[in-house]
RNA sequence: GGAACGGUGGCAGAGCGGCCGAAUGCGCUUGUCUUGAAAACAAGAGGGUUAAUAGCCCCGGGGGUUCAAAUCCCUCCCGUUCCGCCA
């Protein structure tokens, strides 16, 4: 959530940053949400006048009880049962504004940073860096789609995946399942000199899912476990950024640098029948997330950082890579800030996003409630949160399986995930 | 899933209708003393909202009873222990 003050104090900065993101739908929210806040604080003072009476004439009718006036304290009891009234219903009023004001704030975006690009859509992001380990021209042998590679040697079985699951599920076998493996492993092992590996639940509340901005907007594309009231995570970000929820840090903790391995699930509503093919999409699919929990001022610097790591895999995997910064039209409604990087894969003769790493500023956290309290001051602040992705499995394993293809149809094992391949040094066709 | 007992400030732990935002202890901060520290003594310190050191709100969440709720009632959540079931 952006700040409800900045409603009153900078409406005219709230617009005109919202205005960026190009949804003109959100700037009448805006407008309905300054008058709900407007309202609410009338409502507010009039009802805190009356608890005031309220508790003082409770407070004598308490003395005059003990003194045994006991008709003085009948009268006094009168006029209180009288304000009484009145309270509850402009209890009721509060109750009601309170909860529209709510849901509306829920729902409207955060501001794009002052640097973010403008842009209407996806094709307006710039490329900031890149292409990198781009060579001048791709073998022929890597112009294989990595379904076709990977269906030959065996090491994707997706027909069998959708008679367990259904579609969109992938499922991968021998050494294909251990080259997944292998990512996530070496992903965790890239990052463990700075962050904390948790492996945190799979399944979340839904104010656990509404901290992060998945909820409300967003229900339709998680899976909900409705007996239980539980939600599916479509990524790490969601436990790690709650792991700290409702608590006050203290400034020495920060920052709260996290990591962990999940699978990820997303019901991918509305995109069925696109980029479906092979590992391209599926509703279930494996993911290292790192995450920090930082002061607002240390955030920019953190966020370099959360990319230089992202893009430091790529480069160690040597595949082909650029880096490109998200524009305020294609941005996410939580997001600050953001960074995808993008592998190139010839087979398919597409860039494919295998990491996205984004600034929050305090949106994320004003909703879950994480704040600190800066050394040797009064009062606390809300917290800023960032993360990206590490390393997204199954896109990374389909770049490999394209750019790693060799003239005899078999794919090598990049350098450094060798430690995790059981010895393997290529995947080769089963006998 | 069943039963019992619990959930109060940084921690421990009292309070069980009014004088309670809340005793006491520990921990913390500051001062006195000391070369310094420790000890002792003294003082101070929660969070939210607000322009406010005014008012209002916060004793797990929500609802109710009452002039008045940490305290009584209902409900949900969480924890501990026992039973059941199990990887």
């Amino acid at each position: 959530m952006i700040d409800v003050r900045l409603l009153r104090t900078n409406i005219e900065g709230v617009r005109t940053a919202l205005a960026r993101r190009g949804k003109p739908d959100v700037l009448s929210q805006i407008d309905e949400a300054v008058q709900l806040d407007s309202r609410l604080r009338d409502i507010t003072t009039e009802r805190d006048a009356i608890r005031a009476e309220v508790n003082d004439l409770s407070k004598q009718v308490g003395t005059l009880r003990r003194d045994k006036r006991n008709d003085e304290a009948e009268a006094l009891m009168g006029r209180s049962r009288e304000l009484g009234e009145t309270e509850r219903v402009l209890q009721a009023e509060f109750d009601e504004v309170q909860g529209a004001l709510h849901q509306i704030m829920l729902r409207i975006p955060n501001l794009p940073h002052a640097d973010a690009p403008n842009g209407a859509g996806d094709h307006e992001n710039p490329v900031v860096k890149g292409p990198i380990n781009m060579p001048a021209q791709f073998a022929d042998h890597q112009r294989v789609p990595h379904w076709e590679t990977a269906s030959h040697l065996g090491i994707l079985d997706n027909e069998r995946a959708t008679k367990i699951a259904g579609a969109m599920f992938t499922m991968q076998r021998g050494l294909g399942a251990t080259l997944a493996r292998a990512l996530c492993q070496f992903a965790l092992d890239s990052n463990a000199d700075a962050f904390e590996e948790i492996r945190p639940p799979s399944f979340v509340t839904t104010a656990t899912l509404t901290a992060t901005g998945h909820l409300p907007k967003f229900a339709d594309d998680a899976y909900a476990i409705e007996r239980d009231d539980l939600w599916a995570i479509p990524t790490a970000e969601v436990p790690l950024t709650s792991l700290h929820a409702g608590e006050v840090l203290e400034e020495s903790e920060l920052p709260v640098r996290l990591m962990a391995y999940t699978p990820c699930y997303r019901r991918e509503a509305g995109s069925a029948g696109r980029d479906t093919r092979g590992m391209l999409r599926a509703h279930e699919f494996d993911k290292v997330e790192i995450l920090a929990i930082a002061r607002p001022e240390d955030a920019p610097e953190l966020l370099t950082e959360l990319v230089a790591r992202a893009e430091l895999l790529m480069a160690a995997l040597e595949l082909p890579y650029r880096i490109i910064e998200i524009c305020t039209g294609d941005m996410g409604g939580s997001h600050h800030r953001s960074y995808d990087i993008e592998v190139y894969a010839p087979g398919c003769d597409a860039w494919l996003e295998v990491s996205s790493v984004s600034w929050f500023s305090d949106y994320q956290a004003r909703r879950a409630d994480i704040r600190f309290k800066r050394t040797g001051q009064k009062g606390t602040e809300i917290a800023n949160t960032l993360n990206g992705s590490a390393l997204a499995v199954p896109r990374v394993w389909a770049a490999i399986c394209e750019n790693y293809r060799q003239a005899d149809g078999s794919v090598r094992i990049p350098t450094v995930l060798l430690p995790y391949m059981r010895g393997a040094t290529h995947i080769t066709p089963k006998a």
